[in-house]
DNA sequence: CAGTTAAGCGGAGGCACCTCCGGATATCAA
DNA sequence: TTGATATCCGGAGGTGCCTCCGCTTAACTG
């Protein structure tokens, strides 16, 4: 989980982005979203140049300090489709994850301009969520409860939208959610 | 269409309000949504506090820049509905709107935040979107063609998710309002 | 161990946002 | 017409965002 990657950093520099990571974790638990750039560069005693290097944009820095909870939410999957049946495993999956955003607003732009951005094959956040709901919807196909001609994007696109839109209202987000999943439910 | 309001403004007021829409007009049309707020007041010949005071947030001097267009959208509904069934015609509305969305992707953030916010009555946007939508809704639910149990509110929040979320890509953002109608037919 | 160099560092600086309040002025009453 | 005053104006200033580039240093080589 702490990805190697392709390239691996200067010691100094691996050093510098975990403090950098470390700090905004501290800053966004404790002051939300409005945290400041610079204060976490302090705070990590770092320099502002070096937090823009390891993280170009502010919605890079909080999805990273945000991963790893995103990825508790995706590991919940697998479990709910041994639970329910696929329809129900992938509605209840999608509560799973509007509560989360529900708790971390903060998360909320950043997962809008991630998935916004849909381009950036890297992105790590987008493969888990797509990795997330992928075996949701085929075992909901297989089974015949869901149709077949919509992707996993298209859901998770759907989902956010809908779960970003619908904002604090979590009781509304609801009902979008049982709306989204009656438009999923296979018809002949 | 120009809102005489509760409190009718002081000359001098109305005049630089009208200036700065004009100006903020002028400056959307040509840089699109990274126009300075400082800009727009120069080129209005008034002070950067002047602007604030008429729209407090960026996102309030958008709303209100677009306002006239985003009326003529809401407009087509009626027009629509004459020529088509209900929910051919709520559909097609729906691209209207996704088509507005996106050739003025300017206004999608300053209408994630209209919508979002949600809880002020007053915002005149808001009653604009949701005016044009009952209608298609109603007709549908009365034709039997769509269900009962969504309201306006409702299909413009996931309608608007959706859009936002899809953001440039127009032909996903076409497959999920499809997705959307499916959800919104009766079924029984 | 010393030399080389590519990678990394960090903060000054420029820009935009937004607030705040002393001065200006439209409006109205007398 | 002449105050009185509620309303409005506008820009200085404090803050945060982000870029840019000269200096530093880890890592590698012989």
């Amino acid at each position: 989980m702490t990805e190697p990657k392709a390239k691996p950093l200067r010691a100094d520099a691996q050093r510098n982005r975990d403090q950098v990571l470390a700090a905004a974790a501290r800053a966004f638990a404790k002051c939300g979203l409005e945290a400041t750039l610079e204060g976490i560069a302090k705070d990590a005693g770092v320099g502002i140049g070096t937090l823009y290097r390891h993280f170009p944009t502010r919605e890079a820095l909080i999805e990273a300090a945000y991963r790893k909870e995103l990825a508790t939410v995706c590991e919940a999957a697998p479990e709910l489709l041994d639970k329910l049946p696929p329809a129900e495993a992938l509605r209840a999956w999608m509560d799973r994850f509007a509560d989360y955003l529900h708790t971390k607003m903060g998360m909320a732009d950043a997962l809008r301009a991630i998935i916004a951005a849909g381009a950036n094959p890297y992105d790590h956040s987008l493969e888990l969520l797509v990795g997330a709901i992928e075996p949701l919807l085929a075992a909901g196909v297989a089974s015949g409860e869901l149709r077949s001609d919509i992707s996993a994007d298209d859901v998770l696109m759907s989902l956010s939208g809908v779960a970003l839109a619908a904002g604090d209202r979590r009781d509304q987000a609801g009902r979008l959610l049982d709306l989204l999943l009656d438009g999923l439910r296979y018809r002949a």
